[in-house]
DNA sequence: CCAATATTGTACCAATCGGTACACAATTAG
DNA sequence: CTAATTGTGTACCGATTGGTACAATATTGG
């Protein structure tokens, strides 16, 4: 492989671009500002990532494999499969007093739904992902013995998935202690 | 009071608005297209409404007079004040086939909360006045001994907001009758 | 009728949008 | 050393953005 080498590391010039996206949302988000923290310049931005929408659909990527992923491992390394998922939650609720940003799949599915069929359907996708996740971690949960609730493991895991959707955006309304209340009501349900 | 009349009808022309700015949100939508279903020039555009930003806060405000205000006149006209609270649930849930675009102050508030601070203040303001609503009704419900749950009923309202917001968002991933169990798995909380 | 006032149509604006062309620089395989 | 290949810097692009200037057109009170 001839050629020149890269002058900026690839992952994290795509985190970067992560923060701001999530920041702003793709609209808001203007490539200028992009290189700015991408630390690249124009052309290698086009070279490397082709359009504004690619890249933002390699950060959609980038996070399903970094978060979602993650939990999943954790859910499944972990003695109680829920644990990892309430933690989850609770962290979301917590949100010291770092960016309210919600879920960036939940904000571009908002954003998208009736602007971008296709990153509209992935962060749709990823979202689902998510819910497999929690669909997984209930029906061990359910078949050790650890939760009382024996509603369908499927329903519970999308009542989950409404749960975060919700919590995401309401982390942008309330603060703790509020927050922190209302998801202990919301997760009475699946214990 | 002197002068040429409006050859539009104002109130439509918000409501035109209103139904693009929800559809598409505040960025992706241009004055232009605004134009077009407002049915109204450039000229009469700027000099009724003064900037896209403003006509976008009188469209907001609208939608709290229409729907909010609505809802609030419902709960107290009802014999059960919860009835339309859950009435106004289950048609979020329903959306037989028509448009998905979720809660016009909660996409508002996800889509500007690192944009714009007066459009997010605002839109986060109305999302508490709906709380407002819920929080009047439960505590009649309540002191009527219509509800079980004697939770205090500030921290149900905001269960409740929060359900509102999930839906919302989870409107546009999943369908009836999925979604109408998910509420009703919900709203088992607040019998 | 007429002056004051409100609304509209047309033409125009700078700024910014996402994206491209192309020459130049660096790297490696042969 | 050279040719092929990959990455970068600079200048530029048409299209679109939200918004303005200004004259023309209605409308009403006096």
């Amino acid at each position: 492989m001839a050629g020149r080498k890269k002058e900026f590391e690839e992952v994290e010039a795509i985190q970067q671009a992560l923060n701001l996206f999530w920041s702003k949302g793709y609209e808001a988000t203007s490539t200028e500002e992009l290189l700015g923290v991408m630390k690249l310049g124009k052309s290698s931005f086009y070279h490397s990532f082709g359009s504004k929408k690619d890249l933002f659909i390699r950060v959609l990527d980038h996070l399903y494999d970094s978060y979602v992923r993650t939990l999943q491992r954790a859910t499944e390394q972990s003695a109680n499969p829920m644990e990892p998922i309430k933690e989850s939650l609770r962290q979301v609720a917590k949100s010291p007093t770092d960016p309210k940003w919600g879920c960036f799949f939940g904000n571009t599915l908002a954003e998208m739904v009736n602007v971008d069929n296709e990153l509209r359907d992935r962060a749709a996708r990823y979202l689902r992902g998510l819910e497999e996740v929690y669909y997984r971690a209930i029906g061990q949960a359910q078949a050790q013995g650890r939760m009382r609730n024996r509603t369908d493991a499927r329903l519970l895991a999308q009542y989950l998935t409404n749960l975060w959707n919700g919590l995401n955006i309401s982390q942008r309304l309330y603060a703790e202690p509020e927050l922190g209340r209302i998801l202990d009501v919301a997760l009475q349900v699946v214990d």
